[in-house]
DNA sequence: TATTGTTATACTCTATAACTATA
DNA sequence: TATAGTTATAGAGTATAACAATA
């Protein structure tokens, strides 16, 4: 069934006002600050993921991840790599590869940066039913796939 | 009642993933090349903004609602009076300041942006349930204000 | 020859600072 | 003197191109 018009033209600007909260650094940054680990953003989504992957990444995996390009992640790997927040170890199996791992410092990095995302996101979501609050979680996380897939497919389609 | 971590931690990924397709231009520099409209997402941000108010804005209004700084609305609003997509008219009210008008060829690139973004929404939501599709544009909605609100009051309690 | 990553460079978007004009 | 906007410049973030090394 067809979804209507005016229900999407609604959607448009809390998306919108959605993406300006997150995206304009404006969330990310107060976190950065908040957690006092003197890093800027790009570092931390590199460390982030890495943290969230639960296991060392290639390169080529975390751009993937980020859908950044590789020289991209080069140099902020370089940058988190000095402030010995990540380790490189050869990849066993393809010596061409580098996995990239947080040490323990960067992984107590990570958990203060999320510690001061989840304070706000408990907060706002404080008064929230929790059907309200699960029901978020589930619909923007089909929401998300739902569009990536229907956004890939453009890929494929017209390339 | 407190929301549990391991849903929070859920919904972090969801959202950057989501925040990623829209905001890294995937999203809305597609729709821009699939509208033919030859603009870039700035500009864009600033025709929209003008179709969804439904009346002329003052520079200081546009940035507002976008959450930049004037010079920049400045910028662009130049760049779509030399397409012909806006226009200025003086505030009669007000000597100092100018409104900006779309223009018949502007509103036609709004809705035809409008049009490619809607119909990849369509697409993307075409298998949900009704419930579900009004329930997102509820939730995202609160969630959206609540984070705002979250966020400004960090202002005031720590300028 | 194909793949992984790095180095060097350029571009896009937005901010800050200094200035002009009207209120 | 405060407010609305403009001009000029700077910075953050990410991309592209050219290259090196291993498979």
């Amino acid at each position: 069934m067809e979804p209507d018009r005016a229900l999407l033209m609604e959607l448009l600007p809390r998306l919108n006002q959605l993406s300006r909260s997150f995206n304009r650094g404006r969330l990310f940054e107060r976190a950065i600050e908040a957690s006092g680990i003197g890093l800027d953003h790009p570092s931390v989504q590199i460390l982030t993921t890495l943290q969230l992957a639960g296991e060392p990444l290639r390169i080529g995996e975390i751009a993937s991840r980020l859908q950044v390009v590789g020289p991209h992640v080069t140099r902020q790997v370089q940058v988190l790599e000095k402030r010995g927040l990540v380790e490189r170890v050869t990849d066993p199996a393809d010596q061409r590869a580098r996995l990239i791992a947080p040490t323990a410092p960067g992984r107590a990095a990570a958990e203060k940066y999320f510690g001061a995302v989840l304070g706000w996101f408990t907060d706002a979501l404080a008064d929230w039913s929790p059907e309200d609050r699960s029901a978020l979680g589930r619909l923007l996380g089909r929401f998300a796939d739902d569009l990536s897939a229907r956004l890939s497919r453009l890929d494929t389609e017209a390339p």
